[in-house]
DNA sequence: TTTACTTAATTACAATATGTTATTAACTAT
DNA sequence: ATAGTTAATAACATATTGTAATTAAGTAAA
């Protein structure tokens, strides 16, 4: 049996793009040091299916458009982000009733940034976009324990999502989680200039563990520079940039 | 702008699989031990475009398949394998182009067996399907520096294949070396039952160099049964199986 | 049936890397 | 000044890895 490449096998093709980012939680009464925390974009959907639920910002794939461009157009009209590191993490196709309207194959993406970068952009637009709390994991995310606190107010707690999206940001936060320790990932979640206690931290978040002797790890992945932290109390850090 | 859900933003999706084995080569006068060497599966296309090239199993997904279901019905189809370990590798869909008939995305999959598990069943089928040699790679695998020497007449090298197949190896072979000492996919190339020394081949033909205290390596990884070697020449050599 | 040869498996030790604690440095707030 | 806090380095113990040497178990040939 030979395909004719006709049009009834054609389907939809999305792409959804977890992002995540880091920032310091508020500080309460019991805690006088302040202390850091997983973040994730959500876009509140205004249509069905799913109208008024929480989802990752997501869109369909034009005919003409490549894929990654779909990524960071969706970014750009839902979330007002742009100019972000963007890889492809996965594609969500094994259920062929994943989305109620068809056949709908979605493209995962991850976009990591530190929170200063992005705040400088989605000032611009993201009227219905709003960072929510992932809790560090300490072995695997799974999909059926993560919950989102809402960053502007902690007690908004949600646990369903739009489609299959808890599984595509339980396997993003596994994704990074297995590859911050082997590759270069970990840089895009923190300044380009930094101190080595802001790289530490963003690994300890990811891994849900504390990481021993990490300047001696990290030394031949940066460069120290000669500038320093100022305006903290305390000894100032130097400041380093990926080598 | 909303998306009205409208059939003209449909695409095709096809599955294009990397198939991977190890075999022994051929011995030739100035070498009297066995050396091992990796293999790739590749078909014949039959039709346009690319009609007579080489190319890896693929094919178009049905509308109400599962993606992974559509990469086990390639194999079955084109080559007649059944019941292979598969993973996802990688969506191609950024050049809009790469199928000169309209839209394709293509979801990238690998394939991994031993040898003989291959053979026992591709017996059946497999008309226009061969194996081809992969020199192995110091650093990392290049699309560009790929060429595939036939298995059955080594005088036949080739470096062309159809769409952008090359670089789906390219990445297929970099996706297992990157993995290789992290995770457990390693034994999907051997027996069930296997000699430390067999395993250890897999590992440096991915790895492109020698991998020093294997045993101790995959110490942690491995369980000792009361089996052994026997048929071949010198000491015999204790079978293994994955922990 | 020795002996040489080859591969398998283990052992021993050196070199490197990592885990852990202690020490020194540099700042703020009192 | 002094206490308190964070940064950075140093020191040492432990664990892991690289490398070579040794022993074991078979075949093939003298």
């Amino acid at each position: 049996m030979k395909h004719d490449f006709s049009t009834h096998h054609r389907m939809s093709v999305a792409t959804d793009v977890v992002v995540l980012t880091t920032d310091n939680k508020p500080l309460s009464n019991n805690r006088k040091v302040a202390e850091k925390g997983l973040q994730l974009l959500l876009v509140k959907r205004d249509e069905e299916p799913y109208n008024g639920c929480w989802a990752l910002p997501a869109g369909f794939v034009n005919y003409d458009e490549p894929l990654l461009e779909c990524a960071k157009r969706k970014l750009r009209e839902k979330v007002g982000l742009d100019d972000i590191y963007l890889e492809q993490l996965y594609s969500y196709g094994d259920d062929v009733n994943r989305d109620i309207r068809g056949r709908v194959i979605s493209i995962g993406y991850i976009a990591l940034a530190p929170k200063e970068k992005i705040l400088l952009n989605s000032e611009r637009a993201g009227k219905e976009a709003e960072w929510f709390w992932i809790e560090s994991a300490t072995s695997e995310w799974e999909p059926d324990r993560l919950s989102f606190i809402a960053v502007k107010d902690p007690s908004v707690r949600i646990t369903s999502l739009a489609f299959d999206h808890r599984m595509i940001i339980a396997d993003a936060l596994n994704r990074i989680k297995n590859k911050i320790m082997y590759t270069d990932v970990g840089f895009h979640l923190v300044n380009e200039l930094f101190t080595v206690k802001e790289l530490q931290t963003v690994y300890e978040l990811l891994l849900g563990r504390e990481v021993q002797a990490f300047r001696r790890v990290l030394n031949d992945k940066i460069i120290e520079t000669d500038q320093w932290t100022d305006g903290k109390a305390h000894r100032p850090a130097r400041l380093f940039k990926q080598r």
